[in-house]
DNA sequence: TAGGCAACCGGAACCTCGCTCCGGAAAGCG
DNA sequence: CGCTTTCCGGAGCGAGGTTCCGGTTGCCTA
């Protein structure tokens, strides 16, 4: 949306060459912390893992959540994709909707920490939050939809909390063997479905 | 388990009375900053309100955890021995089950923050989620199981994945009007009906 | 009642971490 | 080649958790 090409095709010559090049790096290093050591890890050992200083950090990336959100923006992107595309190529409107879940849980589960951080009442990630649900609300709001319309699911909820459950039950779901977020979701899923 | 009763009936002489009494002015003092600003308010805060040092707050409570433990013990008693007089009083197991998954969900929400502390990857919480889970897992089991027994649910959920489920939903349920943790946990429960 | 010894108290000090700020370096341009 | 503009690095500040030790005070004994 802002980053290193504006608006038009190739490169925007407002960027110098070794901002675009720090740019680049940091991402790659903070997907491999983010990794290695959750999305809270220490600003400084990003800094570090990229060679950097802290300010050059603050400079790109303003607060972390602009930072996250540019790590894993394509995979966002990826499931926001995925929604329509599943509501066409599945049998019904509810099987689609479970699938779409499933998709989503996969992505947070696997993203060590995220889902903690997905919290709005997490100050100074609104920007992630608000990343999130701008892209994803919408999606879960048209399946929602198509599920009630084809009979399958009672209507009243609202997408916005069933992302907000969904991403809460995966809370924590790495690192416990004992806990099954997947397991969950798929009850609160069938929760859903019409008593009929 | 070891506070201000040696075992035995009144004053195990093993306390002095200032420490015993600073003991009593710190948990009115945590309880009172817990519901102004959270269980994870600063200690500086709650040392202050109890007009004493630091120190004194980490020489009876090691960690923030056994302060909270302390703080909220009555009630997670209550909910732990509400269990079997519901099923007790109960038309069904499974409405017995309902409703007590209902009351924790009232404590847990009406707490602010203290879901979102009972992750057990919220390292220096052990001693907490250790607590509400030994004291609360065998019950709901219970519950669960007489449900099972009942043909109400289908078996095979385990009480602590449950347990965590429930504890994840809500998360950040006050401060979010858009979100009803409430709702989203009838959901859960609505899952585990028996399909039939 | 006085003396002495633990037990206990308070808060200064230290550490980690987020974030800011500015002197210096380097890129791009004429 | 030198000037201007942009960018870089990390020292430094504030906030919060935790430790540590000199001074204080309850409590027991003589």
């Amino acid at each position: 949306m802002q980053a290193r090409e504006d608006g038009a095709g190739q490169a925007a010559r407002s960027k110098r060459a070794d901002a675009r090049r720090n740019e680049e790096t940091l991402l790659d290093a903070a997907a491999a912390v983010f990794v290695a050591s959750g999305v809270e890890a220490p600003v400084r050992d990003i800094a570090a893992e990229a060679g950097v200083g802290v300010g050059t950090i603050y400079r790109h990336f303003p607060t972390r959540a602009d930072l996250i959100v540019a790590v894993y923006r394509h995979q966002v992107e990826a499931c926001a994709e995925a929604g329509p595309a599943l509501l066409a190529s599945s049998a019904t409107p509810y099987a689609a909707l479970g699938q779409w879940v499933d998709q989503f849980v996969d992505f947070l589960v696997t993203k060590h920490g995220l889902a903690a951080v997905l919290q709005p009442e997490n100050t100074g990630f609104d920007t992630l939050h608000a990343y999130f649900l701008d892209r994803l609300v919408p999606v879960c709001t048209q399946l929602l939809d198509a599920a009630a319309a084809s009979g399958e699911i009672r209507p009243g909820l609202d997408a916005y909390e069933l992302m907000r459950g969904v991403g809460n039950l995966c809370i924590g779901a790495d690192s416990d063997p004992r806990y099954n977020a997947r397991h969950l979701v798929e009850l609160l899923i069938a929760g859903l479905r019409r008593p009929d």
